[in-house]
DNA sequence: TCTGGGGTCCTAGGACCC
DNA sequence: TCTGGGGTCCTAGGACCC
């Protein structure tokens, strides 16, 4: 077989996202040294700094008060996710004008799939350049734009192209490209794995790609393999060997919170998990996801972190039950009178639906679904408080099921059968 | 400096089964 | 007596990313 024609991936990476989305709302802002995440005394970590802020060497996932401290003068905003989501949205939208494959990152960034599209937009870079400018003029936001053929090569020219720029790496010319860059510019390559590398001499990426594959092997295991792969500037191994444009399924849902000041009140560490857990169950419904672990999170005052984990028969998506499992995991590791910094809720297994439920005709499960989604629905309406928790959601929905099917919303004018 | 919140993937040990 | 070898599931923790 001959060998493939090189695909055409686009890596878009929108600029200072946080902060230009904000300068949207408050032109004040433009120019200045701007921090997002919250403000310069809180709890917290910088999301994004604006350009003028990174001058003083602040940077994101950096502690808030030590940004404070680094530039004073700095403009403190507290984050919008919705608005970013709305951003995003359009984000997306306009990438979709240049090829059906595409896919969210995250909020701020994109691959395309733009192989054989020449005919349609050009050859890639000009139809980077023209996707720049209808980014610019669609969403005010800029963005910059690395191309390759791989995953990989498009990530890290976006990176290198920024701000606001465009760079294409030639087929070909991937190992020549990546080579001069440290090895902390490949994706992966963390504070820990970088440390290991230097010891062992190796801080380029030629560094890496002289080494034996199976001696990489031998030392990190599969991510070894993975690396090996990388440094020539493939796609090797988990999530970057996937297609994209290839929709991938959530594996977990969680929530979690960090209080202001720690607390050892086990009334308000209880109504925390409670409200997670109901923040939790919520999004499995809307997304029709049953979760068959539940894990707990919780993180003392000296930072240490600990986590347990319960699976269940039967899967679930209800609040009343994750929180059952949640409280009982906590009450049962958490010790005493111990002052606690952060609280979490996670699920994960997630499976089609308990097996009652696979049992029931699909109308009947779609009325569960629905008069589920209907207590969400009130809540949104009238507030949290509407529908009781406490009281057991699980017997009061079937009881409404039953009683009055037809008074579900959603109808569909399609003939339904009885209650029990 | 005093460390968010939402995720993914990997490793490693123990239980359990054949 | 002094103890196999897989495979799979579960749990805990950690590195990493945006």
């Amino acid at each position: 077989m001959p060998p493939a024609a090189p695909k055409t991936i686009f890596h878009v990476d929108m600029d200072a996202f946080f902060v230009s989305v904000e300068e949207l709302f408050d032109p004040s802002l433009k120019g200045k040294p701007v921090v997002v995440g919250g403000q310069r005394h809180e709890r917290g970590v910088v999301s994004a700094a604006s350009y003028a802020a990174r001058k003083f060497g602040v940077h994101s996932a950096m502690p808030l008060r030590t940004a404070a401290k680094l530039c004073p003068q700095a403009v403190f905003v507290d984050g919008h996710p919705e608005r970013y989501r709305e951003y995003s949205a359009k984000v997306h939208e306009v990438l979709g004008r240049f090829s059906p494959l595409v896919e969210m990152a995250s909020v701020d960034e994109a691959y395309l799939d733009m192989t054989g599209t020449d005919r349609l937009h050009g050859p890639p870079l000009r139809s980077a350049h023209r996707l720049h400018a209808e980014m610019k003029s669609a969403t005010q936001l800029n963005c910059s734009v690395g191309i390759g053929t791989s995953r990989l090569i498009a990530k890290v020219s976006s990176a290198k192209a920024k701000p606001n720029g465009v760079l294409w790496v030639l087929p070909g010319q991937e190992a020549k490209f990546l080579a001069p860059l440290d090895v902390s510019d490949i994706p992966g390559v963390g504070k820990v794995m970088e440390q290991k590398l230097h010891a062992m001499g190796i801080q380029r990426v030629g560094d890496l790609a002289r080494l034996e594959e199976r001696d990489l092997e031998e030392r990190f295991g599969k991510w070894g393999l993975a690396l090996a792969g990388k440094s020539r500037g493939e796609d090797a191994g988990g999530w970057f060997d996937t297609a994209v444009g290839e929709d991938t399924a959530p594996k977990s849902i969680s929530h979690e919170h960090t209080y202001n000041e720690d607390t050892a009140d086990v009334e308000s560490l209880q109504s925390t998990l409670m409200r997670l857990s109901e923040m939790v169950g919520r999004r499995l419904r809307e997304g029709g996801y049953f979760a068959r672990t539940i894990q707990l999170k919780l993180r003392y005052k000296d930072f240490t972190t600990l986590t347990r984990a319960h699976s269940l028969d039967q899967p679930t998506q209800l609040d009343t039950e994750i929180y059952e499992h949640v409280r009982r995991l906590f009450l049962h590791n958490w010790k005493r009178g111990t002052p606690v910094r952060l609280l979490g809720v996670q699920t994960s297994n997630f499976e089609m639906g308990p097996a009652q439920m696979d049992l029931l005709e699909p109308s009947r499960q779609q009325r569960w679904q629905k008069a589920l989604a209907a207590a969400d629905h009130l809540r949104d309406k009238f507030g949290e408080s509407t529908i009781g928790l406490a009281t057991g959601m699980k017997g009061g929905f079937r009881e409404r099921i039953h009683e009055n099917p037809a008074a579900l919303p959603g109808k569909s004018g399609k003939k339904r059968e009885g209650g029990a």
